[in-house]
DNA sequence: ATTATGACGGTTC
DNA sequence: AGAACCGCCATAA
């Protein structure tokens, strides 16, 4: 897997086209490519996703990588990525932040 | 080649 | 809600 792989660039231009505010889940990213391979996007994002909003990118459960969850606490405060906060912690609402690159 | 692991997901219990 | 399992695919050992 190397940065030239179409994968790899679809899954950063994807994540590149998520606004501010909104998230888009990995399995998610990966259906849009016509894929299930949830796995190899968080792969991408973990090597190459440095220069790309990662914090746009979160788990289905609504939660952001376990790694940066603090790291990413502070974006969501600043574009006002509706967040539920529980007593464990925090959790995105899927609900309302959830975004497809459909309407492109 | 085989095994284990990872910024994961969905189903089942 | 939480845990166990299986599917997915690239990488490392």
């Amino acid at each position: 897997m190397n940065p030239d792989h179409p994968f790899v660039e679809q899954v950063l231009g994807v994540v590149e086209e998520i606004p501010a505010g909104r998230v888009m889940t990995y399995g998610g990213i990966a259906a849009v490519l016509g894929s299930r391979a949830s796995r190899q996007v968080g792969q991408v994002m973990a090597r190459y996703g440095s220069d790309v909003p990662w914090w746009r990118v979160i788990r289905s459960d609504g939660r952001p990588p376990e790694c940066h969850e603090g790291r990413a606490l502070e974006h969501y405060r600043e574009e006002g990525t509706p967040l539920r906060t529980a007593d464990a912690g925090y959790r995105i609402d899927l609900r309302v932040a959830a975004w497809s690159p459909h309407a492109l």
